[in-house]
DNA sequence: ACCCCCATGTAAACGGTTACATGATTTC
DNA sequence: GAAATCATGTAACCGTTTACATGGGGGT
C-alpha cells in the first residue's frame, strides 16, 4: 500500500466500526473524526479497491442482490498492516492557515476586512464547540465500558481545548483592533498584555 | 494568476518585506509565518516566474554581475492584485492531524505508543512556545511604531494561545492514560471532568 | 581538500479535490 | 412528480513535495 494515510484511515474505521460500505465510511469520518480529519469519495473508493486487491479487506456479499451498499470487512492481514502503521511516529502536518495569513497582511487592506474575517471565524468556532460538546456527551454515554473510551476522550478533548483557545484568540484579536482604532499602538500593546496575561501560561 | 495562495504569499512578503530573492522569501516565510504557513522552493521559484510574466513583480538587476541572489520588487499592479485577494474571505483549511488520528485508533496498539507520541508532541510544542515568545518580544520592540503592529500581534497571539492549549491537552491526555492504567474507565472519566473543568469554558 | 551554507532552478511523482456520470430509494 | 438522499464509481486537473542538477563562497 503505497498510499498516504487514506488507506489506513479506512482500515482503522473498519477495525473499530465493523463492516461498512464506502459511503458509510465517509459518514463515519465526517461524524466521528471530522474535526481533525477529512476524506472525499474520490479517495475512499479507489482506496477500497487497492485494499481489497492487497487482501487487507474483503468485499462482503451485498444484501439486495447486487444493488445498494457494498460493505467491506477488514482481514487479519489488514489489522496487522494497521497495527504496524500505528506504531510509526505520526508525521507532523505542515500548517496552512489562510485566515492567519490574510490577517498577517492586514495592513495592506486595513482592519475592516480583518474584523469581518474574525467575526466569521467566531461564528464557525461557536458551532464547532457546540458540536464537540454534543459528541463528548455521546462518547461518555456510549463508550462508558469500552476500551476505546480513553482514546475517544483524548481526541474530543483536543477539539474542546483548541477550539476554546481559538475562540478566545478571536475575541482578543477583535479587542486589539478596537484598541488600535481608538488608542493607536500604545493601546494595542496594553490590550495585548492583558490578553496574554489571562492565558494559561507555560513554565 | 490561476495558482492558489502561493503567489499571493510571495506578493504579500514582497509588499511588506521589500525587495527579496526567492531564497530570502523562503527564509521570511519560515521565520515570520512558519508556524502557520509553509512554502517550498519548488513552489516559490515557479511562482516568481509566473508573477514576473504577469507583471505583478519585476526582477531587479543583480549585484554581482549575474551571480548570487536575484531580487524581485512588487509592482503597483501586484499590490492591487494582492489587495483584491486579501478582500476575499479566506478558505477554511481541511484539517488533517495524523497525531490525533493515531491516538484515536489507539486501542488497536495499546496505550504505550500513545504515550510516546504525546511525549514527543510535548517536546515539539515546548520548543514552539519558546520560539513564539521570542518572536513576540522582537515584534514588540521592532514594530512598536509600525501600522503592522496589531496584525503581527494578532498572529503571534494565535500561536501563543493555541500552542498553550495544545500543551495543556497533551498533559491532560497523559493523565487520562495514567488514570486508565490505574483505575480503568471510571478513573478516566473523573480525570476528564477535572481536565475540562479547568479549561476556559464557553457559554 | 572538504563541508556547509547560499542560491537557483527543473521534473517526476503523488495526493487530493472536483466535476461528472449513473441510478435506486425515500420523502414531501 | 419533484426533490433529496443513498450509493458507487471515474477522470481530469491542480497544487505540493521530493529528488535531482548545478555552482559560487566561506570556514576549518
Amino acid at each position: 500500500m503505497r498510499e498516504g494515510s487514506t488507506g489506513y484511515v479506512v482500515l482503522g474505521i473498519l477495525a473499530i466500526g465493523g463492516d461498512l460500505s464506502g459511503y458509510q465510511i465517509r459518514q463515519w469520518v465526517e461524524q466521528a473524526i471530522g474535526f481533525f480529519w477529512s476524506e472525499s469519495f474520490g479517495q475512499i473508493y479507489p482506496a477500497l479497491k487497492h485494499l481489497a486487491a492487497a487482501k487487507l479487506i474483503k468485499a462482503l456479499p451485498q444484501a439486495n442482490g447486487g444493488r445498494g451498499a457494498r460493505p467491506y470487512r477488514i482481514t487479519p492481514a489488514g489489522r496487522e498492516a494497521l497495527r504496524r502503521w500505528l506504531q510509526r511516529a505520526p508525521k507532523t502536518e505542515r500548517p496552512r492557515n489562510e485566515l492567519l495569513l490574510k490577517l498577517f497582511f492586514g495592513a495592506v487592506t486595513g482592519s475592516g476586512r480583518a474584523q469581518d474575517f474574525l467575526a466569521e471565524a467566531a461564528r464557525g468556532l461557536e458551532g464547532r464547540v457546540r458540536a464537540i460538546t454534543a459528541a463528548e456527551q455521546l462518547i461518555i454515554e456510549e463508550d462508558r465500558a469500552s476500551p476505546n473510551l480513553v482514546f475517544s476522550l483524548i481526541t474530543v478533548m483536543s477539539g474542546r481545548l483548541v477550539y476554546a483557545a481559538r475562540l478566545e484568540w478571536v475575541r482578543s484579536s477583535l479587542k486589539l483592533l478596537e484598541a488600535q482604532a481608538q488608542g493607536g499602538n500604545e493601546a494595542v500593546l496594553r490590550a495585548y498584555a492583558k490578553a496574554v496575561r489571562q492565558a494559561p501560561s507555560e513554565g
